[in-house]
DNA sequence: GGTATCAATGCGACAGCGTATCATGTCCAA
DNA sequence: TTGGACATGATACGCTGTCGCATTGATACC
């Protein structure tokens, strides 16, 4: 991790917090992640997230219903989520021309564009082939 | 209003709700919109929030920082925002080849989709131009 | 118009997610 | 080795939204 090279500690407590996350083999909640760590506390937990997050170690991934769950970001870079809504798998996609169209319609609209989301939600194709 | 059309009643809560939201100029929390309605318990506003949201009435606008808002949905169908994080204006926009690209990538990965969200974070045109 | 029915309301308690506070502990540069 | 800034943990709090339940009231039907 190069949590060094950033001016943050490598403490105990962020150590296992990442490696609780590396063991990660799903989106998780805070709540879950929380309960494998008995003893960290939930906000230091928290602010471990939040931290990853600026990293781009962690990455916060919405949910259709409003919910929120993280997961480890692979690529390290911008990217999309396809997210199945049977089985809360999610997959992490990156795709220029998506990325143009959005630019696209910021610049017609003279907006000046820092940054956007975009999830997509439906199944997976693991349980189409279980239906 | 449709109400009527839709099995659901036209009561007076909702309507006063709906008079509310017709009035707000910005996109709103449910806060502000209970403290303008007095007499309305909050649990009906959030219902009612709810099923306007569901006749596309109302849409809920995620924040950068993972606030909600809602607005008024000026067009009823589906469509994207750009979301200004200095004023907090959202302008809704429609874009086929967004869509189109949106669902070339579902299609790649053999997701079947269901539905999707864009949002697009920046400086609207006014704030750029007061800087 | 009168009335019965069932959805809608209001209230308060509750739940989930995240943050603030603050005393204590601990990493790491010098 | 040590000092001081940074991180932690416990707890209280805040915000957004939901639930349960007794009461109200809009509609359909007569």
């Amino acid at each position: 991790m190069r949590l060094e090279d950033t001016g943050y500690r490598l403490t105990a407590p962020r150590r296992a917090v990442i490696e609780a996350i590396a063991g990660a083999s799903r989106p998780f909640t805070i709540e879950e992640l929380s309960e494998r760590l008995p003893n960290i506390g939930r906000a230091t937990v928290f602010r471990t997230i939040k931290l990853l997050q600026e990293l781009d170690i962690v990455c916060r991934v919405p949910l259709e219903d409003g919910g929120v769950r993280y997961e480890r970001s692979r690529s390290g870079r911008h990217h999309h989520h396809l997210i199945c809504s049977e089985c809360g798998s999610v997959t992490e996609f990156s795709d220029p021309s998506l990325d143009a169209a959005i630019e696209q319609n910021a610049t017609t609209a003279s907006f000046e564009l820092d940054g956007h989301s975009a999830e997509l939600y439906g199944r997976c194709a693991p349980c189409q082939a279980t239906t």
